[in-house]
DNA sequence: CCGCATCCGAGAAGATACTG
DNA sequence: CAGTATCTTCTCGGATGCGG
């Protein structure tokens, strides 16, 4: 492709491997992507940005999360090495998860996302400029 | 909810609208974080982050887009305001796609969460540390 | 009780044929 | 070329069960 009929100008751009036909269909980076970029995936990263938390607290505080989905969902994170489980053998059970060292890289990059998002969510739905 | 019982150190924090129950179930910011998350709406804002293009062209570079996913997508950001849809009356028809002012600001967030995406794919899928 | 696994119905995603 | 209509497939979410 030529660049020069781009405009990237004053915009951030994608590495080289990237910028032809922006993602190869079974390219491990999509896989990565479907992930991070869950509908709950995001919510439970930002979330555990703010330190360790049980599953209960996980579940109050991604409101609207299935059981189901919250197991998964951080089964999915944890075998992608961003989420680290810490199970107690105590009665009742007690199961803290937080973030790994790679899941803090990430989720430093997905709170500006979440946080525009935020900050425009009522304009965008109401479709004003 | 005490920060202080949070490890919030070196690491970006949230606004305070999303510091406790991170998002509240009915909330706007919802609704466009899962618009701006999809699966096919974060490839379909990072091809156009490299300028305008028509549909044939995006429906190349997104590879393994359905006709109906592609169409809805971008349905949906042009509604969010994020996407300028431009129709030649030619036949054969022309369609160009670009971003808006707005979804520029976007696309600068995307790019380096999916750069670490992508950067980090092969340890992420592998297991590696 | 808490942290999960399993089953099933509803809705979203995907493939494909067709049209202006 | 740029979509729409239609049919099939799959994922999500709710209900339920269950071991610790």
């Amino acid at each position: 492709m030529e660049r020069s009929t781009l405009d990237t100008r004053l915009h951030a751009h994608l590495p080289d491997g990237l910028a032809d036909g922006v993602f190869p269909a079974g390219c491990p980076s999509r896989t990565v992507l479907d992930h991070i970029t869950s509908k709950w995936g995001v919510l439970i990263l930002l979330s555990l940005s703010e330190g360790e938390q049980r599953w209960s607290e996980l579940r109050r505080r991604a409101e609207g999360i299935s059981e189901k989905m919250l197991a998964q969902t951080l089964k999915t994170l944890e075998r992608d090495g961003l989420v680290l489980r810490k199970a107690q053998p105590v009665i009742p059970p007690r199961v803290d998860y937080s973030l790994t060292e790679r899941g803090h890289e990430l989720s430093d990059l997905l709170v500006p996302l979440v946080t525009w998002a935020y900050n425009n969510a009522d304009d965008i739905i109401n479709g004003q400029r």
